[in-house]
DNA sequence: ATTACTAAGCAGCGAGTAA
DNA sequence: TTTACTCGCTGCTTAGTAA
């Protein structure tokens, strides 16, 4: 949705127009958001034709009602506001299913880490990460966890070699229980690891390539 | 500030460049926002133009933070959600001061009302009413008032003439505690009416023409 | 790889005006 | 009064490209 018809949205919904038919003029919506009126009815027009308010016409003025998928809009953006100012103790990551190399069974099957993970997030991780790639930007918020702490699994060394020290966070995979881990010797890559009691790949119904939603949560 | 930049704006926080320096290129945030690079990075001249973000630069892409400035601009975006939101208790308005014809006073001391005022409302008027004027666009706030309810003052006579009706509602100007009447017997006029125990141009120090905040509380 | 300039094209704006 | 059309013009967008 275009940003100025996001802007005329939020005007009508906050002269009431979510829960009320509002009586408002063109002229006096173009005052509002400092436009001409001419502007301000084609605003118009374009919320109607996209399903975003429904209009009745008198005799004078206009009778302006937000539909529900204009409510929904709203509370998109809202959602974002909440996300910048609100929760600051979540932060999610959209991003797509892609397979490992197999290194994760290797890891979470070695019992000093497996022992950490049962008694620091108590989850015993089915053999195997869930590898979610991200966009590239989203890489700066990956860098900002470092910064809220985290849950910190010790390095440790058997007689064969020595394996590194992690970083994780309690998450969720579309609404599953994990955690995400990461490396710390190690650049951020743009794949997030996550471990679950769970075969999320079964337990989600989920394949290569398909989208989730990994919200990660900070103490 | 245009709607297009905010959006710019809140894509970046979204990012957390409100605590941190993010790195991001051009071409990241033109993917993001479903533009060109080109677009991207005029929109970044404009908002470190205008004082909303810090730009660093280095070999590979620049470090963004937001301003005080920014995040500030974030904030009333945010509070114009929550007021769509969640503040359905409480309903703005801005208006300016304005005379009236002098017969609030005349209201205000009679018995009848003044009575009521104290009882329902707690409040035993100054005389004469503070009257702020709204725009016509506004009325419709005024419009759903009606439908939430509020205090009723009940109509009386005295051997000279009859008093109609009105609902009021508890409401503050510029913070201070008064509250606004809505004559039943009248259309809605662009004309908000206050009592309050205080003689308001004085406790306030205003005077015709200068802009007030008047809140009203819905029960 | 970056950012951002120039130039051309096109979308959005608003004056004028019809209905 | 309204809303919304046409149309000329402005300004935003983007391809091309320099640095």
């Amino acid at each position: 949705m275009k940003p100025y018809l996001m802007q005329m949205l939020k005007e009508l919904a906050m002269l009431g127009a979510m829960n009320n038919k509002i009586e408002v003029s063109s002229v006096e919506l173009a005052t509002q958001l400092e436009t001409s009126q001419q502007t301000a009815s084609r605003y118009l027009l374009e919320l109607d034709k996209e399903g975003f308010i429904q209009r009745e016409f008198g005799v004078k003025k206009q009778r302006i009602s937000i539909t529900d998928q204009g409510v929904d809009a709203l509370e998109e953006e809202y959602s974002h506001y909440k996300q910048i100012f609100e929760l600051k103790s979540k932060v999610r990551f959209k991003g797509i299913v892609v397979s490992g190399l197999g290194e994760g069974k290797y890891y979470t099957e070695q019992p000093g880490y497996r022992q950490q993970f049962k008694q620091l997030l108590s989850i015993d991780p089915y053999p195997g990460t869930f590898n979610v790639e991200i966009k590239p930007i989203e890489k700066n918020k990956l860098r900002l966890l470092k910064h809220y702490g985290g849950i910190d699994i010790k390095e440790f060394s058997t007689k064969n070699r020595s394996f590194g020290s992690a970083l994780c966070f309690n998450a969720t995979v579309n609404g599953v229980k994990g955690a995400i881990v990461l490396p710390r010797r190690s650049h951020y890559s743009n794949v997030i690891e996550v471990i679950s009691h769970h075969y999320l790949r079964d337990t989600l119904q989920i394949k290569d390539g398909d989208v989730v939603d990994v919200i990660v949560f900070v103490q």
